[in-house]
DNA sequence: CCACGATCTGACCGATCGGTCAGCACCTGA
DNA sequence: TCAGGTGCTGACCGATCGGTCAGATCGTGG
């Protein structure tokens, strides 16, 4: 074997993704990322230095693009930041949403993990953004059900074109945060 | 030890529902289980014949309480099968809120093997009763985001009061899935 | 030609998993 | 009194997990 092709890495990354979503991230073993691939689990393990380093440079870009997200709405507030979340969360569901059905099934019990606790305190304040900066409990009760809503959808209609998904999610999740609050 | 009290058999259920809702099914092991109950792995295992065997009983009551909805809404159609689907299934999810939590970080993996397809048939009854009968692409999407999202936020504010949760969640799917379609 | 670094392998490690099994302590009814 | 069933234990099983390690195999520059 042996070929001299650096691109290992790559496939590696793909077939882990490929895997992940299928039988999620504990379902998935090292064995299972490198027969796809072809190479040995220490080849695996050559590349990455354990099995959740290869889940955090698959989800990399999400976070990123999250973080700017979150940055953009921490200046707005009231209806003005209840819009721009909405249409700000349903572009990045939509453009991540290869990542989202990989993490869905675990995600909830992956944040609970520190090295995940920038992306629950970034969706935290998302919430926070759609429920228009209400801290009363009913007003939080529609964004989360947007929120792990839209996510679900995403993950479930992977094959459906962005402009048609994108705008039907707006859609929805506008309707169900329903009329700006007073 | 050997105390003459076949309660041991509850205790475990107790425990499990416990452990599942923290760390999952897959991430909680048997001797976790024992554990918290204070007994042995084997003891565990004497009153339920295997792991998913515990699972099972757990979320039993909620099951037959979907296949009942499933029943109902099978005459139904329309405007009125999608409003009877919106209260029924935010009535049972607010619930079985607690058989969500301990399921929902698992279920769409759960739900893919055989043993849960009845699960996943009446699932996609229940969505098809919220989108209205409607065979539209675009049409199953709201329905979808009403379903994982109650499914989310009722497992997210398992301390809240039924009556206040329950109401706000018809609300929150109702506005979702929008005007009756023509 | 040879030394070297990058890439990769197979053998191996300790830990943990779900599950089995022989047998012990206890209660109960004959 | 004693046979038998119930409830339970500790020891153990094979499998699999994530991860380590010494060394084989390569392409390449000096």
């Amino acid at each position: 074997m042996a070929r001299p092709t650096p691109e290992t890495h790559t496939e590696i990354l793909a077939a882990a993704a490929r895997r992940f979503s299928i039988t999620g991230f504990k379902g998935t073993s090292l064995q299972d990322i490198a027969r796809e691939v072809g190479c040995s689990k220490a080849a695996v393990l050559y590349h990455f230095a354990n099995k959740e380093a290869i889940l955090t440079e698959l989800i990399a870009p999400a976070i990123s693009a999250l973080e700017t997200l979150d940055a953009r709405l921490a200046s707005l507030t009231g209806d003005a930041a209840r819009s721009a979340a909405i249409t700000g969360f349903v572009e990045l569901a939509v453009r991540f949403r290869r990542e989202i059905s990989l993490l869905r099934s675990e995600l909830p019990e992956l944040l609970q993990q520190p090295a995940f606790e920038p992306i629950q305190r970034r969706t935290e304040r998302l919430l926070d953004a759609l429920a228009g900066r209400s801290e009363l409990p009913a007003d939080r009760i529609a964004p989360l059900v947007v929120c792990a809503g839209v996510a679900a959808a995403c993950a479930e209609f992977g094959e459906l074109p962005d402009d048609e998904l994108g705008p039907a999610l707006v859609t929805v999740a506008t309707r169900a945060l329903g009329h700006p609050v007073h």
